[in-house]
DNA sequence: TCAAAAAATGAATGAGTATTCATTCAGATT
DNA sequence: AATCTGAATGAATACTCATTCATTTTTTGA
């Protein structure tokens, strides 16, 4: 009948996946209209829900960017906990590969990337978002650092040390991302990974070769 | 008299001066609270001035706020420039310099960092800023890329593309400078110039020296 | 010295937005 | 079927903020 016609098709949801949902529709909503310029009634028409979704289940704006920014943070750390894993042992295939996932597509779209830079570029002002990034960067750090102390010590090299390598290689991919954000017509993959490779074959040569 | 002693000396600047102190006022306002949250009004009293100052002078926040990017761009430009004129005519020099000046205290405060971030954080949703960057960008990396090639040229080298050489260094220090961002406590600018020097010392060891 | 022009002010306007909350509704329980 | 529960709604509230503009202050130059 008529009432059916109408019937919005309205369902609920559980907590967690309404969570999800928001924090999804939050992270496009920055994507396409930037961090400032997003506001909660985007984010719940975005969701296809109602204007007063996000307190509901978040309490406030401040709590749903948090969250969104851990979610964020989190994802990474998965993928970068898989690569490692099935990377096998030899430190120098797993930094080699670790490495491929920040080139990889499914990071390096210009939609994630303007998500991670919208929250750097609130980092010194919302000492929380920091906190957040510094937090996950030292575990990639101390990781990273750690796998080219042991190609040091397997190659014997005396040319550089752990710290310095480590730093210019996630330097380097910190970079990249800005590149492809900026000029994204211009970059390119593959110069972008030919600088990598070029500088581990450069500085670890017993372990990598020049393509 | 009386009318003397409460004068509020207040007085006219030139068009230009007052824009630039608008600008100055903007600047400082982003790095304290982040693009997002700095109000026209935030500027005006940073400025010492009234409300109406901003409309009056730039016609539009959009406006203020891209005249803000493009002074920071000029600014560093010109310290890029006047570090080039300095440096000489070797190429290993001047690239040297070009580095160095990317990790002088001057460029890498964090204050200069946050406003340079807070701009890139927006880049995706505003099409002005990501245009002026790259703008901006472009130069940079071709003059880079020429004093690599030049480099190469000189040392006969076969490790390396001038474009990949370029493109390592120019995003390690814009690495560097989210490092030093997000990890201030535990940035240290000697770490970085190592990373940055020897990489310079791999790959083009007839040039530069390990430290 | 004084009138016209320019610069600056700050109150008023109106659009937008986070948050609240009384009400509605879907689905589970009895 | 009747009742209950918590999810969801969306209008109302109480802001903030960009922009406008009538008015005041300062400068200019005749």
């Amino acid at each position: 009948m008529a009432t059916a016609a109408r019937k919005k098709s309205r369902r609920t949801a559980s907590r967690e996946a309404r969570r999800r949902q928001l924090i999804d529709a939050t992270m496009k909503c920055i994507a396409r209209k930037g961090l400032g310029n997003t506001s909660i009634g985007d984010v719940a028409s975005e969701a296809g829900l109602s204007q007063g979704i996000v307190n509901l289940h978040f309490e406030s704006k401040d709590n749903l960017l948090t969250e969104t920014l851990r979610t964020l943070a989190n994802e990474y750390r998965d993928q970068f906990d898989k690569t490692l894993k099935k990377a096998g042992r030899h430190p120098a295939d797993a930094l080699r590969a670790l490495l491929e996932m920040d080139l990889k597509p499914k990071l390096l779209d210009r939609q994630k990337l303007a998500i991670w830079f919208a929250f750097w570029g609130e980092v010194k002002s919302r000492p929380t978002y920091r906190k957040i990034c510094d937090e996950y960067d030292r575990y990639y750090d101390s990781v990273v650092e750690k796998l080219c102390a042991e190609i040091i010590d397997e190659g014997g090299y005396t040319n550089i040390t752990a710290a310095a390598a480590a730093e210019a290689l996630t330097c380097m991919t910190n970079g990249l991302w800005l590149s492809c954000l900026i000029s994204p017509q211009d970059f390119d993959r593959d110069v972008g990974w030919d600088a990598i490779m070029s500088y581990l074959a450069n500085v670890f040569p017993e372990h990598y070769e020049t393509a």
